[in-house]
DNA sequence: CGACGAGTTGACGAAACTCAAGAGTCGTGG
DNA sequence: CCACGACTCTTGAGTTTCGTCAACTCGTCG
């Protein structure tokens, strides 16, 4: 289960915000040499309400962060890739995980002890700067996604994300869903089968799905649609 | 407009999470001698997107944090009291706001410079945790607020808002909605008329309204009921 | 082959928004 | 003191959106 880092596996950790600004002897220090945690997809990293003994950085894989409600039903918060770090404003603050954690697919994380870094933190004010950043950083994600959920519709929500994914392009652009649609349907806050509904729909705006390759015909019309709405 | 504090708004400041822990002397040379900003009712304190040069604490009255989306309208992403805090995370690591901030009622804040506070964090990494423990908590309530919007339908949401503002109390509650309703309709990601309807909707699980005065019959009876849905 | 899970599709109903009109409240100025 | 306008809140009617339940397809894996 416990392995160390390999020479990838420092490079991945040194883009992440965390580490990014901070010099390799010093994320050398604060990471043990058993550090790396395999899971396998499914596999839970952390529970939600449970002390925070540790936070961490993603090697290489998917994590999904979820809350339960009360109800019993979950809310997808987000999902994570490599060189990403989570749990890090909960460890440092001594509190519990206020999300649970789990592999989306096989993944390889590192933990880091939250009391090492509590200890070094004194010393270091840059890494102070570095996890407040880093928690500055999420603060706006999920901003983000509030503003979101509050004011656009579920279909506008979905062509806001697949345009996320074909970035800057322009024109025509072949992207494929970095993970299942029910995944997907559940980061965007709505159902599989309004999910699948809704892609259909925008068949109508350019865009064409199969399998999980999504085609645009024309990135700049699904943008304009996206935020007028109509 | 520039005041500078009484014995009672040092008292508030005193209050907050970023301040509790510190000892007045460090406080005091944080806040400058004419950082208090009286604002109207409706007046603008910080707009989004704009750089953060300071950060606030509140000393009376109430501000409430909301963002503009693309298609121009807003959404509300929290409202907050005395002795709370807000912008921190974004003076403090030199980015732009991510959300304006308006005065509900006629407010008074504090401004503290974010150049200062950055040049005092190397020194005293007390202060380094307590912005930490104040981005944590704010990031847990947005991730609360996300679950909620995710996973409760818009009554349920309304009432367990005034469930929270029932507090811990038991059997016959009587409260008083803390702005207009047109606000708390937003807050809760619904529209006025919805938020209307809902009210009288929750008069069948014993809740009675009239102007700004709820009556809850029963606390417990309400409980059970926002946590089953149904 | 058969079991399973993901995805799709259909039918239906409930939830929530929009537009519109009306009631009540408050402050201002004549 | 009253009239007016501005604003909040409520109510009504009609429509859209979205979730639920169910059936069915399809690919994967034993």
């Amino acid at each position: 289960m416990a392995e160390s880092l390999t020479q990838d596996d420092w490079r991945i950790v040194g883009q992440s915000a965390l580490f990014g600004r901070l010099d390799a002897v010093a994320a050398r220090s604060l990471i043990g040499d058993d550090a790396v945690l395999a899971v396998a997809r499914g596999d839970t990293i952390c529970r939600q309400d449970e002390p925070a003994a540790s936070y961490f950085i993603i090697l290489s894989g998917l994590i999904k962060l979820f809350r339960r409600a009360a109800d019993g039903s979950i809310a997808i918060i987000s999902i994570h890739g490599p060189s990403q770090s989570f749990m890090e404003a909960e460890a440092l603050t001594g509190a519990t995980y206020s999300t649970s954690a789990e592999a989306v697919v096989d993944s390889r994380v590192v933990r880091i002890d939250a009391a090492t870094l509590r200890r070094r933190i004194s010393a270091d004010p840059k890494l102070a700067m570095a996890l407040l950043g880093s928690a500055s950083m999420h603060l706006r994600m999920l901003l983000e996604q509030i503003e979101k959920l509050k004011t656009m519709t579920a279909t506008a929500r979905l062509a806001d994300f697949i345009l996320l994914l074909a970035g800057p392009r322009e024109g025509r652009a072949e992207i494929s869903l970095p993970y299942e649609k029910r995944l997907v349907a559940g980061h965007l806050g709505m159902t599989p089968e309004s999910f699948s509904r809704t892609l259909g729909q925008l068949r109508r705006h350019g865009v064409h799905v199969e399998r999980d390759k999504v085609t645009i015909d024309d990135v700049d019309r699904l943008r304009a649609y996206c935020e007028a709405d109509e």
